[in-house]
DNA sequence: GGCCGCTTCATACCTAGGTATGATCGCTTC
DNA sequence: GAAGCGATCATACCTAGGTATGAAGCGGCC
């Protein structure tokens, strides 16, 4: 639970360019992939195999996979499995030459962007990693700001965290004070440190971040070490 | 805009049994898949064409649809994207003999739940069919609750959404009054009645309809007619 | 031991929010 | 034209929230 890397906030999302890695045992393919997604300026790196893009480091800035299905060793859909088990899901797109219906219906379940057919035309390619990188600095953007609010929300001490959560579902001071057995005064003592350290000036931008932290307490639910 | 069928808070949900609308032009089919559904206790609606379901009345409870992508006239596929464009959205399982990726893969990025090849086992078909029936049921609970939400929304005057708005933007009572050019009672007042007729006793549940309403002003637009 | 941070609480004072009473004005409806 | 509703505002009073000052106990750390 504690978060240790938590590298400031709004950490360097300094425009970094986007990459797309690209994973295939064909080193025709990787050639000729790369060639394409390095024409419309995009970065590439290349893997000839799953271990091997899980064995390097992955990048910092939005980024996709493109990711055949048939490979050495773990399959497309293994690698994504695998991914998504790891807390990492970078945007996929398939390609395949021997996919069938149930395959890319599996894949797009487990959310890959699409799912193209060898021989695809460019431009579908193309369309399709486009996307997935719109996707990925979305998802990078919540996340980060998600992260900056979990920092804010570290730096209270536990019993900040429980005035918060009862104050952000609309308790009155004098009832939290009464649930936690404290005197009001010290309820708004607590109150008012949490106001300054999650940075807001309102209640209504103070729930708006429990809301998105899931802090708030609706019903019970008193023990938070 | 304004919601004439507005039924009451939390309409008759009550309980009704899911129906499955299968729709082929194989009437083979449809007996079969009709008692294969039959034998686990769901009521079933047969449409031998597209334009068939789209001309009857469609259930009120929960219900999804079963389609075969192939069918005279309308394509399955179309008739996917005819429904959400006219904001119906059942789940869809799809099925085909004669689907290609392609097909499968569109139809899942419009949003289908699971796409079958026939044959298919009857247990895939009823997995399938599960689980759609519970993703309708639970987007008709959420809809539902947002209806009663914006019906409670709409017995607000103008000047008390404009309230609403400030307020749950995190202005203080004598801001409000500065922007709309009142005095700080009539803000009081207008503030009371949002509170009474929102059904709320706290800020902090009124900042949270106002969310799921999404009629927070967090910057400027006080135009609201 | 001494310092620091968390927690607790009191007193005091000020601002913000909530409601009741009563009143005026304008518009719409019957 | 009377009744009703929305909107406006005043006065008055009460509760709730916020902050400053000061103080005390407890646990951990150097």
């Amino acid at each position: 639970m504690t978060r240790l890397i938590s590298k400031g906030p709004g950490v360097a999302s300094s425009a970094q360019s986007p990459v797309v890695m690209i994973v295939d045992d064909d080193a025709a393919i990787r050639a000729s992939l790369d060639s394409l997604f390095r024409s419309i300026g995009l970065e590439t790196r290349l893997f000839s195999s799953p271990s091997e893009l899980l064995g390097g480091t992955l990048p910092d800035g939005p980024a996709c996979i493109v990711l055949d299905i048939r490979l050495p060793g773990v399959s497309g859909l293994d690698l994504q499995g695998q991914l998504t088990r790891q807390g990492i899901d970078f945007p996929i797109v398939f390609m395949t030459g021997h996919g069938d219906i149930p395959m890319s219906v599996r894949a797009m379940k487990a959310g890959a962007v699409d799912f193209l057919s060898k021989p695809f035309r460019d431009q579908d390619m193309l369309d399709a990693v486009t996307l997935a990188l719109e996707r990925d600095t979305q998802r990078r953007t919540q996340s980060a700001a998600l992260d900056d609010l979990r920092a804010q929300y570290e730096t209270l001490t536990s019993r900040e965290r429980e005035v918060m959560g009862y104050v952000t579902a609309g308790l009155m001071n004098k009832q939290v004070a009464g649930l936690m057995e404290l005197s009001e005064i010290t309820v708004k003592i607590h109150r008012g440190n949490v106001m300054r350290k999650m940075g807001v000036r309102s209640l209504a931008d103070l729930v708006r971040k429990a809301e998105a932290l899931g802090v708030s307490q609706t019903r019970g639910n008193t023990e938070q070490t």
